[in-house]
DNA sequence: ACCTGAACACCGTTCAAGT
DNA sequence: ACCTGAACACCGTTCAAGT
């Protein structure tokens, strides 16, 4: 521990976050736990190992969480914000466009923390990087015509959507070890899918190469333009 | 280490197992788990919790499983295929009834056991019952006029709503109490809601009434509804 | 092959105490 | 209010050994 070098006298801003000892915060707390997570995986996301990497006693941290479940619910609502919302705001392009814009870089994001994609889906979405979120994908409905019930609606069947694929795809990485390319991890199933009879599974057999590709952008942006579809009828905007 | 003396009963006679001790199986292991899931949350479905329900030192699960991962991946595929299944069966009925049949008989299963559907999309979609589930699905929708690649991507679209908005769903409730009827969690959902401010958020505060009512099967169908819709155009084919 | 006892290297959380 | 040391009641997994 090293002599504090004493900022100056903040006298009259009780407000702000001096506590006695003032070197732990939550944001604090979060990004350790995601460096954690990104270096060694979710179960490396523990109270005592974040502790650890801060430098502080384990139970140091219950000063700011009650329990290790808020967290990770901090840890997840930072990796919904933490890209997304930009994609949203250029309200001159087509509101597809911007939906699809949103999906692929919320994809993105998350995918680059695979080890926690699976936490997001459980744990209510009801951050307030999340609630930004689900702003601001309703205006874009709203701007595309839909009906205020109609787009709230529609909201959450994409946020669904949308988690779920990434949930599923994140599965399938060693949130360890560094992201193979996507044309290895479609082999890797590829093989799998091969290996199952046709005896039993005769269409999962004939749809083999379309089942591997379930993991691809490809895939992603198919499921999403046949729910725009649904929800608007066939693109008539673009395209 | 001092340990509490639990008077668990290991109350199960399966003669007929072949082994030397053979008082084990995977289907006793799963069996066990899900007992414990359903009475303690899936917390206490660990290892040595399942070991000492069924009597047994924690390491002898090893000879059965490779490690538990291993067994929580066995719970799921049991909870896929413990419903669900037998009502695409009914070839009789249109196309559409059948995956609804299907859609709302997968969730009620999955609810019934809530502590568990977080863990649904934490792993692949491989299993035995996961694949007779896929085939299924896939042989309707092949019915139902989709050609073979589309219906297999189709196929995908459809689990991962339909996963999706279970974990979601079931990410609001407490696994250890029983399920509050929905009408009550609705009211619980509505109370944060309308909690969040209009100011920041005001297409959010205005559609607070719909957004309370995300976790009903009324949302989880009308969803469903327009991805069939994006399949194949607005219901024509109810016949 | 199947299961046990013992041990290793961890967990989350609580409590009393110090500043 | 913020943080620590110590302890409690757990974990998953491995190893050597017994049957």
């Amino acid at each position: 521990m090293r002599r504090n070098p004493s900022p100056a006298a903040p006298a009259q801003a009780p407000r702000n976050r001096p506590g006695p000892r003032g070197t732990l915060s939550r944001e604090l707390i979060v990004d350790a736990a995601l460096r954690l997570l990104d270096s060694s995986g979710p179960d490396a996301m523990s109270i005592r190992g974040i502790a650890a990497a801060l430098g502080v006693a384990p139970n140091a941290l219950y000063t700011y969480f009650p329990d290790k479940t808020a967290v990770l619910r901090a840890v997840v609502d930072r990796l919904i914000g933490e890209r997304a919302v930009a994609a949203l705001e250029d309200a001159g392009r087509p509101w597809r466009q911007r939906i699809h814009d949103l999906a692929l870089e919320l994809r993105a994001g998350l995918l680059s923390h695979p080890g926690a994609a699976s936490l997001v889906l459980g744990a209510p979405m009801d951050g307030p990087q999340a609630l930004a979120l689900g702003e601001r994908l309703l205006a874009v409905l709203i701007d595309a015509g839909l009906e205020r019930d109609d787009a709230a609606r529609a909201c959450y069947l994409l946020i669904v959507y949308l988690l779920g694929f990434v949930a599923l795809e994140a599965a399938e990485v060693d949130p360890t070890r560094p992201a193979p390319a996507e044309h290895e991890r479609v082999a890797a199933r590829r093989a799998g899918f091969d290996a199952v009879s046709a005896q039993t599974y005769p269409h999962t057999a004939a749809s083999a190469a379309v089942m591997a590709r379930y993991i691809t952008t490809e895939q992603f942006t198919w499921g999403l333009d046949r729910i725009l579809d649904g929800l608007t009828g066939p693109d008539r905007t673009a395209r």
